[in-house]
DNA sequence: TGCTATACATACATATTTGTATGTATAGTA
DNA sequence: TACTATACATACAAATATGTATGTATAGCA
């Protein structure tokens, strides 16, 4: 990513490395994460997760869910019985990025009281009043 | 992170690590990234940023380096002559979210032709046409 | 017969994000 | 005098994301 040299006739920096965006722009989502956490755990039927997740409409999950299986990070089992069933859980790849929302998530364990303060400092300070 | 146990409790998933919540909203935006990935080169004035990133309107990158700074991600100097002079750079703290970033952007580039063949085979099964 | 449980779909409303167009300031230069 | 360069601000419009309310299907049970 960070090696690059001059770059004059391009039109945008993320040409460089365009799958950073597109797999920015699949976690980045409000709910995304919350059900790879859920699912990292174990398998779960539609209804647990709404219930771990808590606030989480359904509408929401039912589309969440359907991303996550389009880009093969989520599978989904159906029972058919009635009244129905359908089992989520992750797949290999959707561990593997799991793995990297760890790191995020240390780094934000680590770092985050530190861009508290800034925000502080920065809020605080005359020149950055409304 | 994905140590837990029961939640019976609880409203929302996130309230277990509510900095990573934050850190995603941090990084998640459209122009972000790109803002970072520059600046991690060199130390850069604002129409460079502009130039470089290419289809940003400035609207948006205002808003992006005000947010950055006032995060404490970014550093920014004033020169006071006319026409006016600003350069923008990476704080230490910053330098270490790119760090982050990068362990992602190794991910996608090593995973995401597999996120590519998932929507692929999905799109294309009877199952989910529209 | 009517009610329950489960996993959705769908129309519509609202909220949030992003983009566009235009304006401001000032020293130097033609 | 008018025009340039630079780094913004601001009002407004458009696009995108999210939420709410309501409907669907069916076996079993009172």
């Amino acid at each position: 990513m960070y090696s690059i040299l001059t770059m004059s006739t391009k039109k945008n920096v993320l040409d460089l490395h365009p799958y950073l965006r597109q797999t920015l722009d699949l976690i980045a989502d409000k709910w995304v994460v919350a059900v790879l956490y859920v699912l990292s755990q174990n398998t779960r039927r539609y209804g647990e997760l709404q219930r771990e997740i808590g606030d989480i409409s359904q509408r929401m999950l039912t589309r969440t869910l359907r991303d996550l299986e389009r880009n093969g990070l989520v599978s989904r089992k159906v029972y058919l019985v009635v009244p129905p069933m359908v089992e989520y859980s992750l797949t290999p790849l959707g561990k593997t990025l799991n793995q990297v929302l760890k790191e995020l998530c240390d780094w934000s364990t680590e770092n985050f009281h530190d861009v508290e303060a800034a925000r502080l400092s920065h809020d605080n300070s005359e020149q950055n009043r409304s």
